[in-house]
DNA sequence: TTTTTTATTAAACATTTGTTTAATTCAATT
DNA sequence: AATTGAATTAAACAAATGTTTAATAAAAAA
């Protein structure tokens, strides 16, 4: 399943994501690229034959990421509904501050091209352990019943679109990058309790 | 201070911000533009000098409808904290129901150009009647301490976010297009209710 | 009507951009 | 050491793109 890229094909991986993160695939050129990578010019289209090409399998491999980041914590047989918010929350908040422009990129792709993107989307989050306790708890009526989607979307949302919207926040508490991440962190734990809270009759 | 715009520039601009709106600046042309406006090519430099420059006429209107549509509800002097929940959830659903590319449009501009944006936004949200209210209920002691920018955050990601992963709750769900906008209307009702329950001791 | 200003057009211009070519260097194999 | 194939390079190519020019048409002013 997994290529075996060699060094010079890494350098252009490498460089092209950070661009294409950065500033998306029409703003970014191929020159921009071997600039970045250090690599002749040719060398592009030599192993990766296009930019289209390339940009796909980037685009890929980063969505495959940020998916599995999410499915193998719903899926989790061990633990608790609340023990999964919390993890979900810590590991998706801690990746996108390594990376923040991932949801950006990854909302763009959704946009311009969802048909690629979702073909690696499966049934993994309806279908989750999460989803399934969530539905048991409707059962037993400690949960309000409403559709999963909501819970799904709303545990998503609070987590991403913060980061979506930081030049906003930014702006309006005057935060610097540090505090603004500071903010972040502080949600991991306040957006398990919320989302109980919503759910909760 | 509002520019009186002939029927000409009426027909650019209103092509230019729907193809700007559909796919951003970089992957929209000049010939584009002038294809859809139905004008010529010329005529888009003559009235408007460059594309930059048209694109941050559009980028700053688009912009500022966003803004006021929620500041002129947050500073409503009669309404309470919830019945403002209600009406913001509502105008703003309805609004992005009818120009779905809104949303990253605007993330995208955030992101690219920050200040130019940002110079709308003074302090009418976080010294906002609504942002006033929120206080006086912790004062109170029915409201959680928090600092508001979460309440603030919260209310945004809600409502916002569903819309900019459609296409991914669209394939969870097998959902068509009405059935996604169907989702969001009953969220106007589910919003107001999750976010008071977020706040509540 | 004549003159002057404004609006519109087709064509051209200079860059930029993605890609290809043909030559050269490097590494591995014989 | 000679040969073969892969990797790298500089240069070139064609198409696309933002902008300008110079000519014409239309509208307004004289």
């Amino acid at each position: 399943m997994k290529k075996e890229y060699s060094e010079t094909e890494i350098k252009i991986k490498t460089a092209a994501k950070s661009l294409f993160l950065r500033k998306g695939y029409s703003a970014t050129t191929t020159r921009d690229i071997s600039k970045e990578s250090d690599i002749n010019l040719a060398l592009l289209n030599y192993y990766f034959t296009s930019k289209k090409k390339l940009f796909e399998i980037i685009m890929l491999e980063t969505f495959y990421d940020f998916i599995s980041k999410m499915v193998e914590v719903y899926n989790d047989e061990k633990s608790t509904l609340e023990e999964k918010l919390k993890l979900t929350s810590s590991k998706y908040i801690d990746m996108i501050i390594a990376e923040p422009h991932l949801p950006t990129f990854v909302v763009n792709e959704l946009k311009n091209n969802p048909s690629s993107i979702l073909k690696i989307l499966k049934g993994q989050i309806m279908e989750s352990k999460l989803v399934d306790q969530y539905n048991d708890g409707v059962k037993k009526g400690v949960y309000k019943k409403i559709d999963p989607i909501h819970f799904v979307t709303n545990i998503l949302s609070l987590i991403v679109f913060p980061f979506i919207s930081s030049p906003i926040i930014i702006k309006m508490k005057k935060f610097n990058r540090k505090e603004f991440n500071d903010m972040m962190h502080e949600r991991k734990k306040l957006i398990p309790q919320w989302i109980i809270q919503m759910i909760k009759k």
